[in-house]
DNA sequence: GCAATTGGGCACCTTTTGGTAACCGGAGGG
DNA sequence: CCCTCCGGTTACCAAAAGGTGCCCAATTGC
C-alpha cells in the first residue's frame, strides 16, 4: 500500500495537490479582496471607477487583486479599445456566486451591527 | 447643516463610528480565522484539540484568534474546573451564523475545484 | 507642442501577520 | 521533589501585505 497525500489529505484537489478551500480563503484574505467582488456585483466598471469606489485602496493592490482574480477565474477583464482605451472588469458566474455568498456576510453585519462588540 | 460623519458615510455604526462590515471582514482576514469557526461548527473543542485540528497554527496566533472572537461575541470561553483545567470553546448564536455563512464557502470551493486556477 | 486621461509597472518603505522558542503557574502523579 | 499536562504569555525574527511616489505608453483635446 502506497500511503499518498490523498489517502491522508483526502480533500486535497487530486489535480493540483492543493487543498481548494485553503486555496478560497488565501483569494479572500486581501484588505479589499472582498469589497472588490462586492463591488462588481453591481455590474461591469472600469479600472479607475473601481479605485474611486473603494475609497483608499492604492493602484498597486488593486491591480494584483484583479489579476488575482482573473486568473482564479472570479473575474473577467475586457479591454475596450474605443476612445480611452478603458478596462472593464466583470463578474464570471463562478465570481456572481462567490459574490452572493460575500453579500450574505455583508447582511449578517448589518443585523449584528447593534453590540457588535459586546463589551 | 453640520456635514456630519454620518451623512457622508451612511453605513457607519452610530454608537461605534466604525462600519460593521468592515469590522467583520477584519475579523475574518487571519490565516486560520475561518477554519476556526468551521471547527467549532462540529462542537465544543478544548484548546489543544483545536491547535491539532488546524495542523499548522501555532499557541500564540490561536490564542489571539479566540480572544478577538470571544471579543466580538463569536465564541464563548468555558473554563472547567476539573482535574486538567482545560478551557472549552464554542459557537455563540452569533458565531454559528457566521460559521453557516462560511460553509457555503467551503462548499463553492468544492463545487469550482475542477479547474480552480482555470490555467 | 503640451497637458490630461487611463491602466499599468517598479522601487522603496512601513505595517501587519505569523512562526519559534523559551518561560510560567497550577494541578496531579510518582 | 521532580516531571508532565494544559493554556497561556513574551521576546524575537521573517515574510506578507499594503502604501507612496515616480515612470511609462497610447490617445485625445487645446
Amino acid at each position: 500500500m502506497k500511503d499518498t497525500a490523498q489517502d491522508r489529505q483526502p480533500w486535497l484537489d487530486p489535480v493540483t495537490g492543493t487543498c481548494p478551500v485553503g486555496e478560497t480563503l488565501r483569494l479572500l484574505r486581501g484588505k479589499h479582496g472582498p469589497s472588490v467582488l462586492h463591488c462588481l456585483m453591481a455590474g461591469e466598471m472600469h479600472f479607475l471607477e473601481l479605485t474611486r469606489a473603494l475609497d483608499g485602496i492604492s493602484r498597486k493592490v488593486l491591480t494584483a487583486q484583479l489579476q488575482e482574480f482573473e486568473r482564479s477565474g472570479l473575474v473577467a477583464r475586457i479591454e475596450k479599445h474605443d476612445a480611452r482605451r478603458r478596462v472593464g472588469y466583470s463578474l464570471t458566474g463562478k465570481g456572481a456566486d462567490l459574490g452572493a455568498i460575500l453579500s450574505q456576510i455583508f447582511d449578517w453585519s448589518q443585523a449584528h451591527r447593534d453590540r457588535a462588540a459586546t463589551r
